[in-house]
DNA sequence: TCGTGATAGTTCAACTTTCAACTAAATCAC
DNA sequence: GTGATTTAGTTGAAAGTTGAACTATCACGA
């Protein structure tokens, strides 16, 4: 098969301003954010963690599922919690229904630490971000990166999928 | 000084929103772009930095401003600098000027990886990102995102500065 | 009921990032 | 000038992350 070298469409002025000012934004804000946290002695990775943990019903959640609703690798949850759970935030309790499974529980102690620090980061997430955006703003961003996650979902799908024609 | 408890402003429903899609969009953007990017061998921070380098007049700039312009610590630069020098796409040099400092210089080799990567990651960036943005969103974006970069920028020097009234 | 393949979760080793400590040179104040 | 401070950059150790390999269990079809 002869592989034809397809010249490249560059961004052109409008969409690099955007693309720039996007991810300049992001790593500062990201960075902003964490330091934020870092009173809680949380890192914004386990704070979705435990937030998501604080939602769920009984503040237990299964791991898988968790790492999905967390959006971390199960490896890096497993890690993460043996680290929490020494901090006694955490409890891992085996799963009776299936074997192979386990609980993530939140302990009282985890739940007095993310009522702690939820108030601070709402604070942060304000200071940072959320307070420099008008109503308008807040619903056009959401319009947008909605369509960016299901766009990255279908693409996802597609190159799961053995492609029927694509 | 008696330490009163101020009642949080949760996010309501609308800021809730905004801010949950830009975080998960955010997350599973760079995920995927990372993932493109696997089979140049880079990953977003190393493109940074090699892109930056390959701007610069003469593809050179010293260490801290090189720093600086790709968003990652001086330590970071420096232990990547070592892996992209073992990998030949990058120099070291001695800065006669300041004796203290020292040049990062781009190698042929390193221009050629970043030319090959460019187009690929380009397509990647807009495939997943730009080409789903109209030229308003882009214009909105590019806005609020700046925005939010210099309200960072006002914070930051807020916190250095022994600050004269807040 | 057996075997095959998928799923849940952990672990290990390799790699990356961070943070603090460090060297050396430059700059400043007097 | 000279001592104090700041700045440039590197280093080493500790902590964090990744990806593949691994164990155990489950689910499904013949």
């Amino acid at each position: 098969m002869a592989t034809k070298k397809i010249e490249p469409r560059w961004l052109n002025p409008r969409e690099m301003k955007a693309w720039r000012s996007y991810i300049v934004a992001s790593r500062r804000l990201l960075e902003a954010l964490d330091a934020d946290l870092l009173g809680h002695e949380l890192s914004m990775a386990d704070y979705e963690v435990l937030a998501q943990l604080s939602d769920a019903p009984d503040r237990r959640v299964r791991m898988s599922e968790l790492a999905e609703i967390a959006m971390v690798s199960k490896s890096r949850l497993s890690h993460r919690m043996k680290v929490m759970e020494k901090a006694g935030w955490v409890r891992r309790e085996e799963c009776l229904e299936d074997k192979r499974g386990s609980w993530a529980v939140m302990t009282d102690k985890g739940w007095k630490a993310i009522v702690k620090a939820a108030p601070d980061h709402v604070a942060s997430v304000r200071n940072r971000f959320v307070d420099h955006l008008t109503s308008k703003d807040q619903e056009d961003l959401a319009k947008i990166f909605d369509r960016v996650t299901s766009q990255l979902r279908d693409q996802f799908i597609d190159e799961a999928a053995p492609a029927k024609k694509r």
